[in-house]
DNA sequence: TGGGGCTGAATGTATAGTCATCTCCGCGTC
DNA sequence: GACGCGGAGATGACTATACATTCAGCCCCA
């Protein structure tokens, strides 16, 4: 009668609370000290942990031991943040199209978005993003400053989400955006989006 | 000398092009199979397997085999476009707000995006999304006539993504959208989407 | 002809090892 | 004090096996 639950289920459900709670970069136990404390073998122990490392809550580093991932929030919202990194799971080769780069005078309403001056002029970045040849998304980049600094970069094949971390600037929280529109200043009061928040 | 490469990463990619290149629904060869084509135990090709599945390229059926994973698009760009299937695979609890839900007249540039004739009405629906409390993220969806009947629906706690199946509209493709900006029509043309397609 | 049970096939869970490779850290040497 | 080597510990890859559970299809009997 082992019920509803495998032991490598329940031994996973106490990672994800472990991991939950802990700050990230903080060590977990180990597969022995799993083995020992739940009396299970190494392969069971070992695919309790690899469940967590698909759903991307925790690292495992060779030699080193078991680790909560960092950077949480994008890893949760999953793909589009990381483009590139998630086609190449996939085995698909991620590509991309500069659609249109230059520098824009926002209207009011979108400065006000960027939370920049009226006047100010900003940077766009626009691509077609492809999989395997296949088109399946439109990223646009709005950006005061530093985008500036990725024009020139290799941006023509290469992940938006590396480049901002490259420059210091993790995309924190995101607000998914069914249908085109404008996210007013209200809704990044509602997720306490700093100025470096990067909304998608 | 393995070289750079492990069996099962070997096996897993011969898979991922059978997956590719077969329609949804087919069924792969049975772990037995790969055992005795690739000379390896079980547990190897288990492990290669499972790595699809992890991507949802696959599905098993217990007693009935692997199969190839329908609705591809949609998996494979990942979670926003079903939240609440997302944070139950982490163990999450999903939970929604109702922001704002009714009827707008659109601007003439929303009408276009939204493929509606100027001055007809839209519906809105607009929901903050919450993972175990902490807000993630801002749904907003506007549509002429499919809305109408998710309205009333369990809109709070559910899932967007199930009651769009429901009603008989799988999203597509997804227009990835960083900083908030309208999607103009040239976008879609782009992406090829059809009516029913929702934009993200 | 219809229903029911049997059975083979397939995946799910788990054990108990082996060998390889990498990392970290301490200890000894220079 | 700096450097390097080595050992302990950790994960990575893989084997061989056993039993449980579920599914689908076939055959037989009524």
């Amino acid at each position: 009668m082992t019920r509803n639950r495998a032991r490598y289920e329940e031994i996973a459900a106490h990672l994800r609370a472990l991991a939950r709670e802990l700050p990230a970069g903080s060590r977990l136990p180990s597969e022995a000290e799993l083995c020992e404390r739940f009396g299970v073998s190494r392969m069971t122990a070992r695919q309790a942990v690899q469940q967590l490392v698909a759903d991307r809550l925790v690292e495992r580093r060779r030699g080193a031991g078991t680790f909560v991932a960092p950077d949480r929030v994008p890893r949760l919202l999953g793909s589009p943040l990381s483009f590139s990194a998630s086609m190449r799971r996939r085995g698909l080769t991620a590509s991309s199209r500069l659609i249109d780069r230059g520098r824009i005078v926002p209207t009011p309403s979108e400065a006000a978005a960027l939370r920049l001056a009226p006047g100010v002029g900003a940077y766009v970045l626009e691509r077609l993003r492809r999989a395997d040849g296949t088109p399946m998304a439109i990223e646009r980049v709005d950006r005061p400053r530093e985008v500036a600094e990725l024009l020139g970069d290799d941006i023509e094949t290469g992940s938006l989400h590396d480049a901002f971390e490259r420059i210091g600037h993790t995309p924190s929280r995101a607000v998914a955006h069914v249908t085109a529109q404008r996210a007013p200043a209200e809704h990044r009061r509602l997720l306490g989006l700093g100025a470096n928040g990067i909304v998608l």
